[in-house]
DNA sequence: CGAATAGTGTCTCTTAGACACTATGTC
DNA sequence: GACATAGTGTCTAAGAGACACTATTCG
């Protein structure tokens, strides 16, 4: 339910607790062949020089959808429209060490592109493999490694029932660039020939583009192109099972 | 990433803009054989006598899911220790008239309890079958029409590949029960035999308490009566089809 | 007994996975 | 030619769904 004025539907700024609302994002990669998140180093304010997941304040005009993707690229320069959906909200009281802050954490997916993004403070932000966080060799501020962990483990189980993992490859890419997403992100290996035919026979997921790769990067038959087709969802779903 | 002071770590309230966080909460359960939703019509401020999700503001000092909870006893009367989870946060700027509010939505399940759940305020409370909202039938305060369009789809979902299903049973619950929960909310019917084997063996979703039904309510052999058991997980998941 | 509901047996069809094999390129 | 990677054929085992059947109660 909305809030309620005291006796009056007139707005009175004693009729409610103030609270900073904020986004902040988990941008995912494959980044030098491995599943990884951004971090960005953060330069002010407590836990200065520790490692943060991007994001900052909502504006008053804006959504919170909006305020992702602004901050995704005025902090980090990453391409708008990519991928984005929100993982949950997180506020508990202390949490911010110097007021009451809820956040409104997001999922972001950034296509293995030719040219590496470097944001306006390119310095102090790196892609990091997920197993270091996800194996706690890396603290984070804030209550950041929570969100990280969620946002992976997320992540990990949506390829399984979504489209998404192409979200990771180039507009362009082959099947074995999509299975080389699935297994660095599961952290397994999948049989390449059940794997092809499984992810063709999902309507709608690869439409074929009648072409080779031009430039093979090593021997072998050259593979097919495809690009991302419409479909959203994948039924049955993909098993995280390893074939070693 | 978390606020910035503008350049010191003391706190400063110019520093930030000022929100309003709340819950709302889409409490389903199965109401007289209806997969429903729990309303509250609403007694002042913006959208009076309209239709809504309980909820209400965040404490300064409590954490959001200890808001749901604290939410959903006082304004219905429901038990705690309600399955309660977080479905996502709405925060278009204008959704509040009167100014900006975040809202963090969750969704809850009561169980098919003997007595009824009466509020404080009961009379202006009642469970709505979910298909008068999904049909637009029924207008919604705010952008609770979306809210719970979401939480509706999100609990369809959930009860593929988890074992929230049992969650709408009584403590002690039937197998036929079970499956009706299923095909009350999705709306369709299920096989009863091949129900009763693929639920069963699902390793932790039913103990069974090797007695039967004690006052049959009609004819037939007296079903044997199960408990939730510790899985949380479905797999592989039920497929939402019909035998139809 | 018949009616009603619970629960099992069993067949078929689809699909995942293993793995041998063929196809097409580089060197 | 050898080698490497892409892609296909085919077998097997497990599971979903259809549906006939048996089990256990009430009246």
């Amino acid at each position: 339910m909305a809030p309620e004025a005291s006796s009056e539907s007139i707005y009175n700024s004693n009729d409610f607790p103030p609270f900073a609302v904020t986004v902040d994002i988990a941008l995912f990669t494959i980044f030098e062949g491995k599943f990884s998140m951004l971090l960005i180093e953060r330069g002010e304010g407590p836990f200065r020089f520790a490692w943060a997941l991007p994001g900052g304040f909502v504006r008053p005009d804006e959504g919170l959808l909006e305020a992702a993707n602004r901050e995704l690229s005025e902090e980090t320069g990453a391409p708008t429209n990519l991928h984005l959906e929100q993982l949950g909200s997180y506020g508990a009281p202390k949490r911010d060490p110097r007021m009451r802050v809820v956040t409104v954490a997001y999922c972001a997916i950034l296509p293995n592109l030719a040219t590496p993004i470097g944001g306006t403070d390119a310095l102090s932000a790196q892609f990091v493999p997920v197993d270091d966080i996800v194996s706690g060799n890396r603290n984070l501020a804030f209550d950041h490694e929570m969100i990280a962990r969620d946002a992976i483990e997320r992540t990990r189980s949506k390829i399984e029932y979504t489209t998404l993992a192409a979200k990771f490859c180039a507009p362009e890419f082959t099947i074995s660039e999509l299975r080389s997403v699935y297994e660095q992100i599961w952290g397994l290996s999948l049989e390449a020939g059940n794997f092809q035919r499984k992810v063709q026979q999902i309507g709608g997921f690869l439409e074929p583009l009648n072409k080779k790769v031009a430039n093979p990067t090593s021997a072998g038959r050259p593979p097919k192109l495809f690009r991302a087709g419409p479909a959203n969802e994948i039924s049955p779903p993909f098993k995280r099972n390893s074939t070693k």
